[in-house]
DNA sequence: TGTTAACCGAGACGGTACGTCACGTCTTACA
DNA sequence: TGTAAGACGTGACGTACCGTCTCGGTTAACA
């Protein structure tokens, strides 16, 4: 995160302190706030200014280019804050139907900034892998419950044995998040598409 | 693709000569050569500058922003101008071999601009609703070839009846695509992903 | 003045116009006015900001960065178009009277502007050539009429005959700069220097 | 110079000791050590930084705000600190070479600090009295040197009796420091200044 | 012999201004 | 009217210092 990465964060172990007056936390924690607040309020990724987030977070410009050493290194570090405050989701009834559920509760994003940012964050992927690996990292939870209802769904047979868990899983997000987050297919707009994925994917509907 | 004389009134039956200069086509041609050549050797969409496109095209900037509104409707209009020159694949084989074969090409882009520009455009086309459409226009008869041969499959029974075609295709394609170019999910890093998809596909579905 | 001299004003003969669309006089006066607002208001020299010209002016940075490559050479032209708008001086009287009458308005500068603003200059001169160039330029009538006045002394016997015009200039306006502008001499805080500095030149009073 | 501790409070007769560590001699000396290196090294009084002055002093910046309120304030203490090494003049020919002499020196600056400081000096005493102050505490002794020589002129009768002996100090210092330090009369350069204000000063008083 | 208060270096803090760049609009002379 | 050129006002960029403010760690006189 920072820019010159501090010998203690460069050796763990060895805490030897940073000479002069330590970075503020408030500081830390207003610029992120702010990065936060300004991209959950509409500003597009590539428009959110340094700037804006100095006046905003009451902070120097100076102080945010001591930290990050760009616009994208610092929108990268204020995603992975986010933790996800996603709703809970009771799963618990047949596969279909926790399938279901898991996904819709993927694109929907009801709740809060998370909902707000990460739409606008998908498109930045390819031109940024730290932000990428971030991504991955917030949203895995998400991933791993839908891996587990398709490996029950193998044990239970509603799913055909041969099944890539792994791959499966893309096969049912890639296309809801292509379509809800990028228009991709015209074809496909206005279908119950959570639904249509889940069933094909499902042998028990044949 | 004009600012003001839509093409309806251009080729409208009154057809009355506007007074003055004609729109020079050269300048026409000169822009989008500009804007695809500046993308195709690797300037990221949203850093392509009007400036440039007018400084490699010899233009003055006022002859771009007569045309277009923005930055955004020219490279929509360079994306439409590009005419897929992509490799013909050859098909015949069987069900799952052609769809390998298919979904390779996707990806794969080796020739010409074409390859070149279709990857950095993904991340616009949520922002860019325009640029989506003519983004699907291009893809289109790709698209229909992979339609075909998963009708081709459900007709032979390597794919079971009752899929939606459409759905298939979009569990096929978007998972590369994510991946290829956004490195979505890293547990899929590195594998085969093509043969995976499409084994996973006639494993669910047959 | 310009920063990229103009074909114009390089070849003057060969008045070739430049192309594209000619820089704004409008402009042009409305930064060296807001340029001679500021000194005149207080500003000091070395804290004009040309952020501060240009909001005052109403003008962009780039406008004024266009012209001038620094601040220096900016005040250089703005001191440069400052026409000396000084009280008349009434000559006629004796040579002592005279010298006495065109000594005293040169450290008085009640009038405008030009009163305001070159003594802050008198320090930046050392660090800047061209500014006393310009400053020697709008400052060299009075000094050609005190000139005058030596000679018609040393014609008329009230200056004896051996002093150098301009060396004697030099003796009457030196002392009266530096020590109304810069409290040179803690000394002669208080006295009338300007009858004192003529009476010591004059050859009558012996 | 003290920025709490004023002279009188620490003269004091009730010298009570202040509490804590005294102040570090060594630093004290390092700072004025380092601001004249860098004035005499080229840097424009103007452009000194505070921040290059601790780093070259090796100090941290608070140490030198501690002592003095600002820029300005060290800078006259530093001048205040340069003890005039000039060369020795010979004094002791007619009252014509000894003038010539004396004022030669005051030009020439051929040695050390002293000489690379002193000019960059002038344009500063205008805008800070306390500079002027120490600026003539400095030249005083040149001043007085030159102020007898100037009596014994008038007790030779080589200089009219009632010429007022500081005005002629400065007739004959003013003009060679504002020619010398700041070109102010491109028709005095390149001649022999020293000799002609001699000359036209012995000219008209004699 | 501690205590204590001011010192020290280092450097982060909120600011201001710098000089550059691209935006999208405009204004020339010429074709 | 269209064109190439380029100036216009705007606003963000990333940098440099400003003068102030913490940090942990001395350093000397007082208790």
């Amino acid at each position: 995160m920072d820019v010159t990465t501090t010998a203690a964060a460069a050796s763990a172990d060895q805490d030897r302190k940073a000479p002069g007056r330590p970075r503020s936390a408030r500081a830390d924690e207003a610029i992120i706030e702010a990065t936060l607040d300004l991209l959950a309020s509409g500003t597009p990724v590539e428009a959110l200014s340094i700037e804006a987030v100095a006046a905003r977070a009451g902070v120097g410009k100076a102080t945010i280019y001591r930290r990050w050493a760009n616009k994208e290194k610092l929108i990268v570090d204020a995603v992975a804050s986010i933790k996800g405050e996603s709703a809970p989701v009771e799963i618990g009834g047949s596969v279909r139907e926790d399938l279901i559920a898991l996904l819709r509760r993927t694109t929907q994003h009801p709740t809060g900034r998370f909902g707000m940012i990460m739409p606008c964050l998908v498109g930045e992927l390819k031109r940024n892998p730290q932000l990428a690996h971030e991504y991955s990292k917030l949203t895995e939870p998400r991933r791993e419950l839908i891996r587990d209802t398709i490996r029950r769904g193998i044990a239970t047979g509603d799913i055909r044995a041969g099944v890539d868990v792994e791959v499966a899983v893309s096969m049912l997000v890639a296309p809801l998040i292509m379509q809800n987050m990028m228009k991709f297919n015209p074809a496909l707009e206005g279908v119950d598409l959570v639904a249509k994925l889940v069933d094909t994917l499902l042998a028990a509907t044949s």
